[in-house]
DNA sequence: TAAGATAAGTGGTTAATAGTGGGTTAATTT
DNA sequence: AAATTAACCCACTATTAACCACTTATCTTA
């Protein structure tokens, strides 16, 4: 079963003086009916921070269930992306609060830029954004194996 | 599954003071039964912007869920695609406002060539289209090679 | 072919919503 | 008990979306 969210799209909004960070309306509005307001923030594997919807996170939870702990990699994989898994609700105006520890790790300073990504948000700052952008360029031979998977 | 668009033809309109763009009617009317006027426009992959009607795009969507982010470049590939759709719809007049990242992106200052491309709608400043139209001359190799797969 | 009727393209105004800032009270923590 | 943090509430401003109106073009029918 693929997920039922589409977030898409790309927002630069500001950070205020109490870390609060508003969720873009488009982005927000898929939440109200599903998940009520529910969600799940976390490190990304990039240097930005990752937000999954609580239904969507108990499915990949339910994935990480099947990683068996004898592998190193496994641990090490599985420590890193649950101890920093933070279950958040947002405010009557749509904010909420990004913790201190993501804040730090996504280098977030004044302003972030949030984009969605199919099944999650991504929280950036955007310089790094920006600096990612262009030096992680996909090169022509990754093309030709998506383009075996993916018709575009 | 082929797609069940037919788009053809090309108009030129203007852009107005409010950044909003008229689809031209015969294009259009393309929609209304189908899709109830909601689209996705992104970054085409020339320097234009690109709609496609929004069963369109589910049907690009569900390619792209089958992509794991523990891929680097599957990451990239989806966050770049991905952050530049914007889902919209368009008004009772049959207008949508193009947003500015695109309007930067394409070039556009006052007026936009619409051009009808099948599944897809591509957006242009007509100047760009003019200079692309005589520069990306298809020689005659790649037309040996397209005969083999399109009967024309 | 002329005249009326309909549709298409363009422009502006108003009303609603989104983003942002801050204050007050309740809950935790030290 | 004091201090910090979190939840809740209210309010302002800018942007966006809904609405209305006009002009030009196209089609229809006498």
């Amino acid at each position: 079963m693929s997920s039922q969210y589409t977030f898409t799209g790309q927002f630069t909004f500001s950070i205020d003086s109490k870390n609060r960070i508003n969720i873009p309306a488009p982005l927000r509005k898929q939440f109200l009916t599903k998940d009520k307001k529910t969600f799940v923030v976390t490190r990304g594997i990039d240097q930005c921070a990752w937000i999954y919807p609580i239904n969507e996170w108990n499915f990949i939870q339910n994935e990480l269930k099947q990683l068996s702990s004898l592998s190193k990699t496994n641990r090490i994989f599985l420590r890193n992306h649950l101890r920093h898994a933070n279950v958040l609700k947002f405010d009557s105006q749509g904010r909420f609060v990004l913790p201190q520890s993501l804040i730090d790790y996504s280098a977030i300073k004044k302003d972030v830029t949030i984009i969605g990504v199919l099944n999650k948000i991504e929280i950036w700052n955007p310089n790094l954004l920006r600096k990612i952008d262009q030096s992680d360029e996909i090169d022509d031979q990754s093309y030709e194996e998506l383009s075996e998977r993916v018709n575009i």
